[in-house]
DNA sequence: ATCTTAATTGGAATAATTCTTGATAAGGAA
DNA sequence: TTCCTTATCAAGAATTATTCCAATTAAGAT
């Protein structure tokens, strides 16, 4: 059981309340999500979701995830000239992409803290969304990397 | 006169110490990121570079900005899945993007604040880039919005 | 002036994503 | 249930940004 019944629940009514219907595609991508929260491809999401809906297509995907992050149920994640990623927490959180190892890790908010307090902004800006990105290497790799050096 | 003389100066020492070459090419693309600050496309430097270099190609206006990033006299921007950015502002900064007028502003650093210090790294990750962009509308076409509304 | 290697060009190739169109399926009304 | 309307899906074509390739040109050293 990828997804908690409660989750489940939640996101039925949040598809429902925009008038669209909770199909077995759109389940079963969110399902992938949240089960591997690993920020997946579109492509990655259609090989896992392959095995519980095996005529779905790619376009299909597309289409699911869509929906999804236009329901604010996931969120896309950029990095550099990259295929998109998806991600199911909706906790507001950074980006960290190892180089090296390809992971994508969630880095979350230090408390009280907000980006818009880091950067200045010349005038009233209205802000709407805002995205952070880090890349380098992770501790796994970091260490490898420093073990192999000395 | 696009580049202050002292930069242009700092350009070529670059380019020359890793053993690369100043072509018209890359003086010309250089010259245009510095003289609008705007943030244009590959496409929109192809352009505005013709003026002067009439015989570019696309691919070496691509080959040139992939040179002078990566000698670090220019920085490419990402946002969603846009086509990239250029900037010349080698100053820690971050981006927005107008989703109303398409406009992209730098907003400096607030003095004393990191990125790193905003969001929490579970681990010893080894930083080599970070990458931060707001999305919403600008100031003009904030007051813009406000105005009709009323 | 010649030589060696870097840089440029134009076009083909690639990769991610979006679009189009016809087939299916869901859910409401009769 | 059956019919009807509309949302959704599927397959493949199209689009777009970017990269690759192979042949030519230009720099700069000898
Ligand atoms: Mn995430
Ligand atoms: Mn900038
Ligand atoms: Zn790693
Ligand atoms: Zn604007």
């Amino acid at each position: 059981m990828a997804t908690p019944a409660n989750q489940n629940q939640k996101a039925d009514e949040t598809i429902h309340g925009r008038g669209l219907r909770m199909t077995d595609q759109r389940r079963a991508v969110y399902d992938v999500l949240m089960g591997e929260r690993d920020h997946p491809t579109a492509v990655e999401v259609f090989t896992r979701v392959r095995a519980k809906v095996p005529t779905i297509s790619l376009a299909t995907v597309y289409n699911c995830l869509d929906t999804l992050t236009g329901c604010g149920l996931v969120k896309t994640v950029t990095h550099e000239r990259e295929p998109a990623r998806y991600c199911p927490n909706l906790e507001e959180h950074a980006h960290f992409f190892c180089e090296s190892c390809g992971t994508v890790t969630d880095l979350p908010l230090r408390s009280r803290k907000r980006a818009e307090d880091v950067w200045e902004f010349p005038g009233e800006f209205n802000i709407s969304h805002h995205e952070v990105s880090f890349s380098g290497t992770c501790p796994k790799c970091s260490a490898k990397a420093a073990k192999s050096k000395r």
